[in-house]
DNA sequence: GACTGAATATAGCGATCACTATATTTGGCA
DNA sequence: TGCCAAATATAGTGATCGCTATATTCAGTC
């Protein structure tokens, strides 16, 4: 066949092999700050600085892209959930401590605003919004342990519900731009709400 | 040209002009339950039993469908919200009336859950954040006019953002499947404080 | 009955989506 | 030096996105 000699174009230097932690942390970025469905691989690759192959030998998928970037997002234990539930203060202390520190968090970054788990959670993608609602069970369910030694079983799913519930409020309210002195202001507003509950506990 | 005698395919039928206001009506559906950049013009005009032209010709864009959507949705005045700021009741008891309200209200529809409007505001299309944030605008000012009538000025906003917090986390919770029941709960807790800033103010 | 405007229908526009078949280049090893 | 596996680069794939140019049909009017 002639066209054997026929080059469009012939790569003369090939890269060095990318990092690829170095791109999760910046795929990270963008996932959080603009949301799965909206941030496409020509993006990420752009960001990355590679070509989409080798995206996708270095990580499968965009899905398990996200997956290994949300990973990371909860590893880097950016909210000390533990720590802060692991205090001897009062309950309605400690949960007030926790919206607080949420409230923070989630408008530490004028560009990486809300929880990115619970966010994702609500992605049009139904396999991204699975994921992170799996990757956000272990939270619901370290607060509802915790609220558990505080209170009457019959009181445990409403108050772990309002307080997941409260959490979701300061995410979404931090994506819409609530500045943090006013979100910080609802998280002890939300607060007082606990203490009654468990003041009648 | 010999192409004019050429017809791949003939139209010989034409149906009659469809029903406007009722393609809203499908459209509005369509939206609410899955979101504006989830809902694409396919989806749209088979649900409508149309061709694109016709959309297009009868409202303009799909983001001009959209907000005729929004419109419809709140014209319909599903949570009636002056209705329950008129109350004579204590501020505490009309706000949390307003949170039950808008938990049963946004949980009535196994598929339609959450405010339209709220939701919206969080859709990845920039313009269709941006229409929603202007219709909601005047939910919030008359939820910030009603607080004003009840505490000091300096409390005033702080109330004010608490209430559309917590209305956005009972949204959100909503389309995440949180059952009725629940989200009742919640917002009876949510209630509580208010119970305890009104009272301290 | 011919004309006209409105509404339809056919067919496809360019752009972008996530993703990949294939070719080329490289470093390490024998 | 010759070979191989790994990682790259080129250049797309088919599907879907919002949207439209153009042609056809029909109701109303004179």
């Amino acid at each position: 066949m002639a066209n054997q000699s026929i080059k469009i174009k012939t790569a003369r230097t090939r890269r060095p092999a990318f990092d690829r932690e170095q791109g999760i942390e910046t795929a990270r970025a963008l996932f959080h700050a603009r949301g799965y469905d909206a941030v496409g691989i020509a993006e990420l690759t752009q960001a990355l600085d590679i070509v989409p192959p080798s995206l996708y030998a270095a990580y499968g998928s965009k899905l398990a892209l996200f997956e290994r970037t949300l990973q990371s997002y909860m590893a880097k234990q950016i909210l000390p959930l533990d720590k802060i539930l692991s205090s001897d203060d009062s309950p309605a202390e400690v949960l007030t401590g926790l919206f607080i520190a949420a409230a923070k968090h989630y408008t530490h970054d004028p560009v990486l605003r809300g929880c990115m788990v619970t966010e994702a959670m609500r992605a049009d993608d139904q396999q991204a919004a699975a994921l992170a609602a799996t990757l956000a069970k272990p939270i619901s369910d370290a607060i509802h342990d915790y609220v558990a030694n505080f209170c009457p079983s019959g009181d445990v799913d409403q108050i772990t519900d309002y307080v997941l519930l409260t959490l979701r409020g300061l995410s979404s309210y931090a994506c819409l731009g609530l500045p943090q002195q006013k979100l910080v202001g609802c998280a002890e507003v939300a607060g007082r709400a606990l203490d009654v509950e468990f003041a009648s506990s």
